[in-house]
DNA sequence: TATGAATGAGTCTTCATTCAT
DNA sequence: AATGAATGAAGACTCATTCAT
């Protein structure tokens, strides 16, 4: 990579960098275009030579940690030892394992979900599961289906959709308690919340012949 | 009542009424206080005489529009007639009718859809759960409370919870499907949707004794 | 006095009386019809139907506030008793005096001579030496002349311009030292622009034949 | 200077030049921002890149008006010769001629007297002995101890407080006489002024062993 | 006389975007 | 490629004043 191209990363991931930082405190609209550049140290006009305006850089932006924080839960379920009960059973435990790692991180880190959550009206879960044109290839969908792979007697009536239930289910549940403790807390909501997605999973799988 | 009382109300209401039909049309960043005062017929200043600002004027648009739907769909369970099944399935088939009226009324009219589903982070169904400020009395759990009432050998373990899962499901799951057919079609969703709905009423319902 | 003409004192008066306070606590720049008339408790239209606008009743209050300090400061010179030295040193001690008893009660009520200073450019003395058409008829030089004439063997060159020249200084040194403390204290400047006042009043007394 | 340096000089000698003639001519709380930046020939967000405010503007323009008349009135006292009496006498007419000088230019150029007199609360001599944050670093009272040095036998018991006095008298009487002949003309006003003046002088001067 | 709802001009201020350097 | 001065549209909000009741 020659200099110049170096440079230019730089520049990017500066603008990335302080862009995230803002939208995370501040909220996207209070954030300006002077804000960023001036936080990242670059000119005003050095920005529109990156993006187009300061949406696209919340889009990358939530692309990237969405799959991020995906990548890590799908390798801490790799790594856990799941073997109570039947594969039905295994299988349930390792969804719940998954959507509780996300659920865990995103409690850790409030201003991140509240990044995330303010600017996708669908949620965060939901958008991990499209495709997206600056998004690398893995989705969540994919992890899934990997797991649903290693579980090969589960047959499930309808895979994704059934994720994508449980998936805006367990968002939109935890996003209002989480933020704001509304209704309830979200440690009193969560084993109502994984019974609901347990019932869920149950209903979707067939009886073996 | 007086000219003047009559007067002021015909303000609010062509004010009430254009901001309406702009933040559902354009979205309430994108419409200015001069937008509505100039729709309403009304000077600038009358604006900041009824409200704050633009989204005291949306919330109370907002509460206003969900408590309709909800009253209408309580009217519509009340004339429906209910008797296949126990009164467990009876229960299950009010809830289900419920929710239904109500998402077919948000698929009939998007644009409504789409404004309450844009300006309220939690959506707009979470919103009916809750007292508010600009609200009358009823709320969506007060409705829910008297369905209940009508079944009395039903026992949900925790009823509130259930239905704020429900709830959230319902909506976050819609949201996405009636307003752009992703991943699926609102049609394809609906017997997936209300079966996940079944599923998680039937584990509240605690077994007789 | 009818119950009409009762009733309309009592308005002008809650009017200036909720102005003065305004005014003094505020600033007048800061004050608008809308704070005066609530805090007078009377509709907005009603302040148009004794004021043209803010700025007569700030002159109003000004002249009324001055004339009742010098009518106040005459009283006291009239208690106290004068008999050191010669007519001449008599005269000039009764002006020290008068000069001080204004200046001692403008320091006690800073938000006075604040509000005065800051909204008379020529300042609080010079004002009262002037007819002005809210004023009734009693002026500071009217009272300088009765001292005057209590003392007929003093003869002052000019004392119309020496009395300007002596409140204009009073005037200017105090507001600085007094709301300021600027460049010295006040009670520092005192001895130094009494003397310089009685150096002024020295220069203007002629020799007896 | 590159090109770029010196559009922004002629922008930022725009703005103060037009605000300048605003101030003088309709007040400043008559002059706008719009007033201010369509006389200039700029852009609205421009003044706000060199201004926080027109009273940032106006206050620097008040203070560079002002070092510039007293360094200009220093320079003529340096022009004169004085060598009448003796140094006593000498230093009292140095002491009349700056500020005789000073007068007469105000009187001169009447609206900068009236920005100067109506924005400034403690006046616009009063200023010029101060240091300013927009200042640079010459003020009245330095020129006047380069005055006194150059008369080293005169003893002043208190040349500071003695200059305030003066400066405050000076200005005050000056102000409505040049601006409103009240209560006499600046002419008749000058002898009688310039005798107190001298009164003071006189009284701080200690008696030579 | 008194009211206070209604007015709309006026003001400040922000900010995305452009473009000459 | 990078800069940052300049732009000016756009927006929110205030407030003195009017006038129908």
């Amino acid at each position: 990579m020659g200099k110049v191209e170096e440079n230019k990363l730089q520049k990017l991931n500066a603008l990335l960098k302080s862009s995230y930082e803002l939208f995370v405190t501040k909220g996207i609209a209070q954030t300006s275009i002077h804000d960023i550049v001036q936080k990242a140290g670059v000119a005003k006009g050095t920005f529109y030579l990156y993006f187009k305006d300061k949406y696209e850089i919340r889009d990358r932006l939530v692309v990237k940690t969405a799959e991020r924080l995906f990548l890590k839960a799908y390798e801490e379920v790799q790594k856990e030892a799941f073997h109570e009960g039947d594969t039905a059973r295994i299988f349930e435990d390792k969804t719940i394992f998954l959507i509780d790692y996300v659920l865990e991180e995103l409690k850790k880190n409030k201003l991140m979900l509240q990044f995330l959550s303010k600017n996708l009206s669908r949620g965060f879960f939901h958008l991990a599961l499209e495709s997206h044109e600056y998004s690398s290839e893995v989705k969540l969908i994919d992890y899934y289906y990997k797991v649903l792979e290693e579980n090969p007697t589960v047959h499930l009536r309808n895979p994704e959709i059934m994720l994508f239930l449980i998936v805006e289910l367990a968002g939109a549940a935890s996003f209002s308690t989480i933020l704001e403790n509304d209704p309830i807390s979200f440690e009193e909501l969560k084993p109502e919340l994984y019974s609901a997605i347990r019932a869920i999973i149950r209903s979707h799988i067939e009886a073996d012949k």
